[in-house]
DNA sequence: CCGTTAACCTGAGAGC
DNA sequence: TGCTCTCAGGTTAACG
């Protein structure tokens, strides 16, 4: 279930693991993922050395040394756990869901000379994805919106995206269409720092909230990278986590409880608003 | 084109 | 203990 700072961390760790190493083996257990696997994914990959390990919004990217890219979308409840042959340990590199895995759910295995990682998704909604070359890689991204880091959101740029637009504040921060990276506990967060209700309509945001939007998307983000993303739900299970953003939540999962601006007398509202639970505070907010 | 809703899945936790 | 119900960090097809 992971935003753009845990895909970032996973990516770290991935990254520091597999670049310049060679896949050995690829087996795979269950191709009906969110998509079904490609067709001849074992083939694609088996043989290949990694030669980039990147991310793009929430997407993982792996460069292969055949000019062809695997992207990896880990949906809501996909984790990379890493297996070493000789320790026999097992690793969670998601570290925002807890270590222990149920086998049945693990669906892809890729084993390198002496470890494998292992893609382990209960709910099956992420999906691997084979991508020719990089002209088709950049194409992919074209079709989303800028990523919330990059200097393509910019003033000019959410001004002409929210001319006209109904949909409240809150759903387009969650549209990927519209910025790229944001999900559901970090749009929250933002709009808690901008003190902008979510349910405020696109075409009403003023100027002056559309540049704290800016700011504070990228300072959230930035953030929660820094602290290792959010450990959330089993984080209490698991040891030596680094993720430790659920620790600065300000509205996230705080119903009811008190508005951690000094002086403010509001209390956090939980929401739902398009199907996904909204929090923000009830006086702050406007 | 735009906006909303239901759907895709499984498992954890609450309430009875 | 066990049943039923709701909810979960995401996306997207289908519909008006």
């Amino acid at each position: 279930m992971p935003e753009l700072p845990e895909v970032e961390i996973v990516k770290q760790s991935l990254k520091k693991k597999i670049q310049h190493k060679k896949i050995k083996k690829v087996i795979v257990s269950n191709r009906n993922l969110r998509f079904k696997l490609h067709k001849n994914f074992e083939k694609i990959l088996e043989n290949r050395f990694v030669k980039k390990v990147l991310r793009k919004s929430k997407y993982l990217i792996l460069g292969l040394d055949n000019s062809k890219y695997c992207i990896i979308h880990l949906g809501m409840s996909g984790t990379i756990h890493l297996m070493d042959k000789t320790k026999n340990k097992n690793t969670n590199l998601s570290f925002y869901q807890s270590p222990i895995l149920p086998k049945k759910h693990n669906h892809i295995e890729i084993f390198f000379s002496n470890f494998k990682i292992i893609y382990n998704d209960p709910r099956r909604f992420g999906y691997f994805f084979i991508i020719k070359n990089k002209l088709e890689l950049e194409k992919f991204f074209l079709k989303i919106g800028p990523e919330v880091l990059s200097k393509k959101l910019n003033f000019k740029y959410l001004k002409k995206k929210l001319i006209n637009r109904k949909k409240n504040i809150k759903n387009l921060l969650l549209d990927q269409n519209f910025i790229s990276g944001i999900g559901n506990i970090y749009s929250n967060e933002i709009l808690f720092y901008c003190k902008i209700h979510p349910n405020k309509i696109g075409f009403k945001i003023t100027n002056k909230e559309i540049k704290k939007l800016l700011y504070f998307s990228k300072f959230v983000i930035k953030k929660a990278i820094k602290y290792g993303g959010s450990s959330i739900r089993d984080f209490k299970n698991i040891k030596g986590s680094i993720g430790s953003f659920q620790l600065e939540f300000n509205v996230y999962d705080r119903e009811n409880k008190k508005c951690l601006i000094k002086g403010c007398n509001g209390k956090i509202i939980k929401k739902f608003i398009s199907n996904r639970s909204s929090f923000f505070c009830n006086i702050c907010q406007k």
